[in-house]
DNA sequence: TTAGGGTTAG
């Protein structure tokens, strides 16, 4: 029953004259059921007690369904004395959801004590129990009454190989698997998704080619393997490969993944193009596509698509504003991103920690300083969040971009949270920026001791020093930092050119075409400047 | 009409 007939279903409901009968309530249920209506179930079974209905066993699996779905304890036990009540206990259905029930809300002891006093069983009961042990991290027990279950299924075998799997015990997971008298391709994607989760990318790659069957379930498991350990450029060719060689259509989860490799890889006509696929195929109105959309538009820079494809969705959450919110306060459109802030607000959604961060940062771009400390201080009192380091760092970032070096230094100092390297960080860049070198000492300082051996620190006092003129410090930096022992990293920047992504740093010369590329450069350099602009290069945070 | 297993975003 879909939702929509959720209210026809109850208009007829509510025409039956006579109510004494359980049948109508049982179809109510399911319908609730299906769309996550649990409350409804719960109310209902209420009234079903109150007006004296016969209540049958078909009843009780789906009101302990959604006592445990609800998490609702209280009501479970009450849903518990009637089945005792009436005698509904030798039924399987009904033990075996009394068993998930007293499992979800935590009372494994409580779940054993049904299961223990059945007097039938079959798998399904063995199955809850085992998942019950499971669900609450004892594998011990889990494990227990799988090797001495009278019947396992393959649904019983691949459950307690996820148990290990949550557990992150991949070579129990692994034993038992190849043991399995009989796997199905989801006991092959369990396995293959546990690699993936647990950082095992060659686990993950050797299983896939050893899969003599797959499904999306499969790719979406490599691809996610790679999306969740920072192999981007594997992705888009996993994505690649998945077009060329199989059968198998990709899915939202597939489109996600690509479109988040696509954000950190800055591949911006593969961001496009899985848009365009998204539209044709059906992913128009899919929040987790329109969700990835936003924030791979926003993270390349095209923030207008960003505002685009926000404003076409017809239904937006928590992280759609978020996403939208924080890709336009860091692309400097500050007012853009207060303005929906706002907007966030009206509409009911309830902001987190993470709206406030991109709230924060567009205070910090636009030089709002009271503004900023405004909201800092909503965050607490409206909404019962308390800042974590992040939003500290936003707050020194502000003071700091604002020139205000001392109240910044105060405000790290009244911190109820230790700064971390990040924030003094950014203070350095500040006291460059107001070439304010006394400060800068003091952050470096601080830095130091935080991070001895970060090279970066003295790279950055050193530039300050130097935008300052004062080449004897920078001299003496340079040995300070020859005596860490440490090398500054480069820093790499990726850029997509002709569907490839190109990997670059400060100086590189190793393209083949770094002549061009220079040359190409330098006329702009010149063009800029001639029209009165300082080279945008020195611009770019 | 009732019970158990797999993926996705800031």
């Amino acid at each position: 029953m879909e939702f929509k007939k959720i209210s026809y279903a109850h208009q007829v409901f509510d025409q039956i004259p006579d109510l004494q009968d359980a049948s109508p309530w049982n179809i109510m249920f399911k319908g609730y059921i299906q769309n996550d209506m649990y409350r409804d179930v719960v109310v209902s079974f209420r009234r079903m007690m109150n007006e004296d209905v016969s209540l049958n066993c078909f009843s009780f699996p789906m009101v302990l369904k959604s006592c445990g779905k609800l998490l609702a304890l209280v009501e479970g036990e009450e849903v518990h004395g009637v089945v005792v009540k009436i005698g509904f206990l030798t039924n399987t259905f009904v033990g075996s959801t009394l068993i998930d029930m007293y499992s979800s809300v935590g009372r494994v002891k409580c779940a054993y004590k049904v299961f223990n006093e059945m007097v039938l069983r079959n798998v399904f009961t063995w199955t809850s129990m085992i998942n019950g042990y499971v669900a609450n991290g004892d594998l011990v027990s889990a494990r227990m009454l799988f090797d001495l279950a009278p019947e396992r299924d393959v649904v019983l075998w691949n459950r307690m190989v996820t148990g290990y799997i949550e557990c992150r015990d991949m070579e129990e997971a692994r034993k038992l698997f190849d043991v399995m008298p009989n796997k199905d391709l989801m006991s092959w994607n369990i396995l293959l998704n546990g690699y993936a989760n647990n950082g095992d990318v060659e686990g993950c790659e050797n299983l896939f080619e050893e899969m003599k069957e797959r499904n999306i379930f499969s790719w979406n498991g490599l691809i996610g393997g790679y999306a969740h350990n920072g192999r981007f450029t594997e992705v888009i060719n996993a994505f690649k490969r998945m077009l060329n060689e199989s059968d198998v259509k990709p899915n939202d989860a597939t489109l996600v993944n690509v479109l988040s490799a696509c954000t950190r890889l800055g591949a911006l006509d593969l961001g496009k193009w899985v848009h365009v696929y998204a539209e044709s195929n059906g992913y128009k109105h899919n929040l987790y596509v329109a969700n990835g959309l936003i924030d791979m538009y926003a993270k390349c820079g095209v923030v207008g698509n960003a505002v685009d494809v926000f404003r076409s969705m017809d239904k937006r959450d928590l992280i759609s504003w978020n996403t939208i919110i924080n890709g336009l306060a860091v692309h400097g459109r500050g007012s853009d991103a207060l303005s929906l802030f706002a907007e966030m607000k009206n509409s009911g959604v309830e902001p987190d920690g993470i709206t406030f961060i991109g709230v924060l940062c567009a205070c910090s771009h636009m030089g709002l300083v009271a503004d900023g400390f405004a909201y800092f201080n909503t965050m607490a009192n409206d909404y019962s969040i308390t800042p974590k380091i992040e939003h500290y760092g936003c707050m020194v970032d502000l003071l700091g971009r604002a020139g205000l070096l001392e109240q910044a230094v105060k405000f790290v100092e009244k911190m109820p949270v230790q700064a971390d390297a990040v924030i003094w960080t950014a203070l350095l860049g500040a006291c460059r920026v107001y070439k304010n070198i006394d400060f800068a000492r003091l952050v470096l300082q601080k830095l130091i001791e935080l991070d001895p051996k970060n090279p970066a620190n003295y790279v950055m006092l050193a530039n300050i020093c130097g935008d300052a003129r004062r080449w004897k410090d920078v001299a003496e930096l340079k040995v300070a930092m020859r005596d860490t022992g440490s090398r500054k990293v480069p820093g790499c920047s990726l850029i997509e050119v002709a569907d490839e992504v190109a990997e670059f740093y400060c100086f590189d010369e190793r393209h083949s075409k770094s002549k061009e590329i220079y040359g190409a450069l330098k006329s702009l350099m010149k063009a800029s400047k001639s029209s009165g602009q300082e080279s945008p290069l020195f611009l770019m945070d």
